[in-house]
DNA sequence: TTGAGTGCAAAGTGTTTGCATGATC
DNA sequence: GATCATGCAAACACTTTGCACTCAA
């Protein structure tokens, strides 16, 4: 169920991606948070360990894993696009703490009747949706904001 | 139920912003169309009658709106930054149209469950959720892509 | 009359691209 | 060894800021 190192690693060899030890670096980074990241944190966080990597690498690497379905992306609070691993690999929403940063998954939040009932009454093709909540955690309830 | 300049005009000459023919113009601009626009498409369109206006305007005078809860911002699709106008004056969601862009309100669609449940699973206390749903409109799905 | 608003230009951010070098398979 | 990936720098796109001028109230 959970979207591991080896996982994805295995993934991008097979869709034929070389690894290098920058992708390495980058996947264990983004594997190694429950929290979502920006391009520039993720590359923050890469750098402590793996000095010379630069910002496009990271780039470059979230395309690629997004691409693959292997991260997701967010939309909620200040960031329009920070990055999260993927761990459920079926459909799911996130909630995020607006005061750590750390995202929960959750399933069984089935939208399909609203779905027919919006497509029944526009016309309209349902193709995706985008649901996420915003809330904050037990630590951060407790902790002086 | 809809808001129209007039209303528009009206929530800001109540909270001492003073109306320009500028402000007017953006306004007139966002209240005249069903689809969501960028600061730039805006910018766009405000210049057609109005030449002489600057797009640092059209941005301060977004700014503005959201902040009075006038218009709202969207995420879905390729933009991560565009605007609409604010027409149901309760919570509601949209539904936009992969193809136009147009987008259509929708309420009754109720969360709350949902956030009980989430809240009693996992202890955080809910702030805020954001629900878009991606689709073909009618029109769209006859026309070639 | 006066402070809020405007427009320009410049500075700041965040992201992408071109290209020579380097590493994986 | 061929090809793909990297890193740098530059280009790009979007947004914000500083400042002098203008105008709505």
């Amino acid at each position: 169920m959970i979207t591991d190192r080896q996982t994805i690693e295995a993934a991008l060899r097979e869709h034929g991606y070389k690894l290098t030890p920058q992708r390495r670096a980058v996947i264990k980074a983004i594997a190694g948070t429950r929290e979502h990241m920006t391009p520039a944190e993720l590359h923050e966080k890469v750098r402590r360990e793996n000095p010379g990597i630069g910002l496009v690498t990271v780039y470059r690497t979230m395309e690629i894993l997004a691409d693959n379905g292997l991260i997701c992306e967010l939309h909620s609070g200040n960031n329009c696009r920070s990055y999260l691993l993927r761990r459920p690999a079926e459909h799911h929403h996130h909630l995020i703490c607006s005061g750590c940063g750390q995202v929960v998954d959750f399933t069984g939040c089935d939208l399909s009747d609203i779905e027919r009932r919006l497509s029944r009454d526009t016309g309209f093709e349902m193709e995706s949706h985008l649901l996420e909540f915003l809330g904050r955690c037990p630590a951060c309830q407790k902790a002086p904001r």
